[in-house]
DNA sequence: CTGTGCAATATGGCTATTAT
DNA sequence: ATAATAGCCATATTGCACAG
């Protein structure tokens, strides 16, 4: 299996293999490959922190540069990742995709892609007087910040999942396509053999015959209502039917108190360890800098796609403001948005009269 | 006995993806 | 195109333990 051999060329190489090959990605002078120590494995030296790479690192760079903190991310996403490059690609491909999904025009604050999900004028007087100290374009632009966010949101969930999923020793649990025995919910040993898990790791040499199985999450208070007690039982299949250790694992927290559904995930699943925030990430990544390494591959990737679509919130708002303006004619554009977002034929409205 | 804080459970309002 | 499923956050309600 290629996650095994990932993991375990990071476990055989040395501190100056894995230094080698970041130069190499950065076509650095192969001499700098000399200060990482010599008894030190590429596991541990990868396992650095940033900042004390970047000390190592800088006595040999010119000053004012950002060579030597280059340097250091590659370091980082060689250890992370065995194709750093095609990991880094798929990340701005994901983030591109929900950019260009960002609002430009007044229609996309207006209504959603659900013809149901209308911006709610109730809100919008919320806004306008509680937020916005009475100012339209402030107004707007809020609106405009709240929608864009909301999908931000859904990108990093997704994120999470792809970048620690593609870590050396880890795999994807891809969303079963087919659900021949009914239900995504439903163990298949072809079509769905990890129902329940995102993310999953080869056996260590330590424990060769444990596979070990993750339920991530963004935030311990994501799951809502009955999902605590489906994922549980869900979780318990799988420690019974592959005898695999099983985690359920919040990425972003620093503490278990006000957790949603770890009291029923245990209670369904009790062997299942219930982790948040660096714990987390300990176990997903194998490295104490997981938060760090996964902040400095994002924000690579943030700053590549900024350039890239030069999406440009001040004038997309104006815009919009201008749209708006538009369709209130100098009346007031709350009370307008009410009309709009609440009138229509009956036909459309009322079940009674709909063909 | 009452007030307080916590955990668990629900509800409501969104978007994205896949199956039908 | 629509339904089902899954992901997200904010907030309300309820039971329980504990302090006063």
């Amino acid at each position: 299996m290629k996650t095994t051999a990932d993991l375990e060329w990071l476990e055989s190489a040395s501190a100056r293999d894995l230094l080698s090959m970041a130069c190499g990605h950065l076509k650095l002078d192969a001499s700098i490959v000399a200060l990482a120590p010599a008894d030190t494995n590429a596991l541990s030296f990868g396992n650095t922190p940033h900042e004390e790479l970047q000390t190592l690192f800088a006595p040999h760079f010119p000053a004012g540069t950002d060579v030597a903190a280059d340097l250091a991310d590659e370091v980082q996403l060689c250890r992370a990742f065995a194709e750093p490059r095609l990991i880094l690609g798929e990340i701005e491909t994901k983030i591109e995709g929900i950019v260009s999904k960002f609002p430009t025009v007044a229609a996309h604050i207006q209504v959603g892609a659900n013809k149901g999900d209308v911006l709610d004028p109730f809100i919008l007087a919320a806004n306008f007087d509680l937020l916005s100290g009475r100012n339209m374009d402030r107004t707007i632009e809020m609106t405009i910040a709240h929608k864009i966010l909301m999908k931000i949101e859904d990108l990093l969930g997704g994120m999470h999942e792809l970048v620690i999923g593609s870590m050396r020793g880890n795999f994807r649990v891809p969303e079963p396509l087919q659900t021949l025995s009914g239900s995504k919910n439903v163990l298949h040993p072809a079509t769905n053999p990890f129902p329940g898990a995102d993310i999953g790791q080869v056996p260590l040499p330590q424990t060769p015959n444990k596979i070990r199985l993750f339920q991530c999450k963004n935030k311990t208070g994501s799951a809502k209502g009955g999902d605590g007690a489906r994922l549980g039982q869900q979780l318990r299949l799988l420690a019974e039917t592959y005898g695999a250790e099983t985690f359920y694992a919040a990425i972003v927290g620093n503490t278990l108190v006000g957790h949603r559904s770890k009291g029923a995930v245990l209670k369904a699943s009790p062997e299942t360890a219930v982790l948040v925030g660096n714990a987390a990430l300990a176990e997903l990544t194998r490295s104490d800098s997981g938060a760090e390494l996964l902040l400095r591959t994002y924000r690579r990737a943030f700053r590549t796609v900024s350039h890239k679509t030069g999406y440009d919130f001040e004038s997309v708002s104006t815009g919009i403001v201008a749209d708006f303006s538009k369709l209130t004619a100098g009346g007031d554009f709350i009370d307008s948005w009410l009309h709009q977002a609440m009138g229509g034929p009956r036909v459309d409205q009322d079940s009674r009269f709909a063909q």
